[in-house]
RNA sequence: GCAUCUCUAGCUCAGUCGGCAGAGCAACUGACUCUUAAUCAGUGGGUCCGGGGUUCGAAUCCCCGGAGAUGCACCA
């Protein structure tokens, strides 16, 4: 009875046949003068020339029949088929060749030609072992048909994808497009930001205090310190810092994590752009969010509408802006948006919901939102004059105490950004704060806690300015229509198996 | 955290009423100097997620546990 790794032991006596016949199955040198894309342009100008070309990938698939062989070749920019001859490249050559496998690195010199059923391939006058495989990849046969691709077999296990991403992204080309995609958005946005004169910087992710968001972080130590640290749950207080330092135009774009529940929207670590910008506001960051999006989708998409959640999402359209009070009053069946304390509790005992203690007519309003309105805003929508309570780092609105100059963008029931004028009172940014750590201290343990020296930094002047966060992962989620953020994180949080 | 579903060969899956563990592809051996899901002939390959129970007999039924998916809850 062979033993489960009889494929490796197989591919191990291969290697071994290899290095007999003198040859280092892991050299390390290789030599690539073009790329696999190059020459499938141009074909019959390859042929013609007649150009000596030395091609380097991933042996794909191998189709030997007796003194000579296929094979398709497949590098980064495409995938080209081998044709080895034994008169071509000698009997001690081809009796390496003999030893390919599905799954090896190898390098073929030769020049282009077309097949007598009519393929156009590399004719070998010499093949090299540049790596070589010792656990055979999974099976996934294709074929073109009418030009449509038929795929034999599959590798669609979706733990498995997860766990084993660099087969997920070998083997399932439109999974690795999704990561492309993901690679040119990013760079789309840097690339928009810094023509509007951002700075990109870089700030702690180990920090002695988080801050910046509601949520509970993850807490690490520092041995030579021996200090507890907080991973970062956002990145708020430090770009403030920055922009207290003179900076006037600010993002950063990085990971965040926060010690909560996972789902198709949420991983535990997560990425997330942070931007802030002196001597502007909400409005301002309205403008520039709104032609963030339509950005990505002209410049980097070029495409307007997305199929994502069951909808199609239009982003060529102007997004709308509504009030939370009146989108509450539109979906949640109140016939009223001028809500005090005690109508907005007799909703939500009416409707059963849990009052979170401490809660004032704001997060009350909040609740109903989150509850009957989010779900049901399909396309694009800032959501506008958000309760003050619920947003201590945000100015107040002038004329109206209890509502804050922040809003939310969602589409397709998901929250996608979040912006506010950005609070600059030093005075009041204490009171919140410790309004939020007297929440802390009622067992609210997503409050915020004080920070004294960023009330410090505070203290020395902050221009007035315009914040905005967008969550990276839903946007690419959006951009490439996949409804699971799994989808777009090539290493997803996994339990350890 | 709760509920439902899934877990069988390297991959994708079938497995009836509880009665010998199966297929395709992959692998191995042989044949083959224009194949391309190569073909033809042959061969090997299993902790049926793990543990326990019921039974003459369990992949199959029951219990406990694990991982994943989905929904709900929590959560931005």
């Amino acid at each position: 009875m062979q033993k489960p790794n009889q494929f490796i032991q197989l591919r191990l006596q291969k290697l071994a046949r290899l290095r007999e016949l003198g040859v280092d199955p892991y050299p390390i040198e290789s030599h690539r003068s073009h790329k696999i894309g190059e020459i499938l342009e141009d074909k019959d100008e390859w042929i013609a020339q007649q150009t000596q070309l030395s091609l380097c990938g991933r042996l794909v698939a191998m189709r030997r029949q007796g003194k000579l062989g296929f094979g398709n070749l497949e590098d980064d920019s495409g995938r080209v088929q081998i044709y080895v001859q034994r008169d071509l490249v000698g009997e001690d050559n081809y009796e390496i060749f003999k030893l390919f496998d599905a799954g090896d690195f190898v390098q073929i010199r030769g020049t282009m030609f077309y097949t007598q059923s009519g393929e156009y391939s590399i004719k070998a006058t010499e093949v090299t072992m540049l790596s070589k495989n010792i656990r055979p990849l999974p099976a996934v046969k294709e074929k073109m048909e009418d030009g449509r691709l038929i795929r034999y077999d599959e590798f669609s296990d979706i733990e498995l994808r997860y766990r084993k991403r660099y087969l997920d992204l070998l083997l399932n080309p439109s999974h690795r497009q999704v990561f492309l995609w993901r690679s040119r958005i990013i760079s789309g946005i840097r690339s928009f930001l810094d023509a509007r004169g951002f700075v990109e910087v870089e700030t702690p992710i180990l920090q002695p205090l988080y801050g910046g968001a509601n949520a509970r972080p993850f807490i690490t130590h520092h041995n030579t310190l021996d200090v507890d640290l907080y991973l970062r749950i956002a990145t708020e207080l430090y770009l403030k810092r920055l922009i207290v330092g003179g900076f006037e135009r600010v993002y950063e774009l990085g990971k965040d994590f926060r010690n909560e529940g996972m789902d198709r929207t949420h991983n535990p670590e997560f990425t997330m752009l942070e931007l802030y910008q002196a001597y502007t506001d909400l409005r301002g960051m309205m403008e520039i969010t709104e032609a963030l999006f339509h950005y990505i989708a002209d410049e980097v998409m070029h495409k307007s509408v997305y199929r994502f959640r069951g909808y199609d999402i239009d982003l060529k359209q102007p997004f709308r802006v509504a009030t939370m009070t009146e989108l509450v009053k539109e979906h949640a069946g109140i016939d009223r948006s001028d809500m005090d304390y005690d109508r907005a509790l007799a909703f939500c005992t009416q409707r059963e919901l849990e009052i979170p203690e401490g809660a004032g007519v704001g997060r009350l309003i909040a609740l109903l939102f989150d509850e009957y309105v989010e779900e049901k805003l399909i396309q694009p929508t800032f959501v506008v004059d958000y309760p003050k309570e619920i947003s201590p780092l945000a100015k107040a609105m002038p004329g109206n105490p209890l509502l804050a100059d922040r809003f939310e963008l969602f589409m397709a029931g998901y929250e996608f950004g979040n912006s506010f004028s950005e609070l600059n009172d030093p005075v009041d940014q204490r009171t919140r704060l410790e309004a939020q750590a007297a929440l802390k201290a009622m067992g609210d343990d997503e409050a915020q806690v004080v920070d004294e020296d960023f009330l410090e930094a505070l203290e020395y002047g902050m221009p007035p300015m315009g914040g905005l966060g967008i969550g990276m992962d839903r946007m690419v989620m959006l951009f490439t229509e996949n409804d699971s953020i799994k989808e777009v994180i090539l290493w997803p949080q996994m339990r350890p198996e």
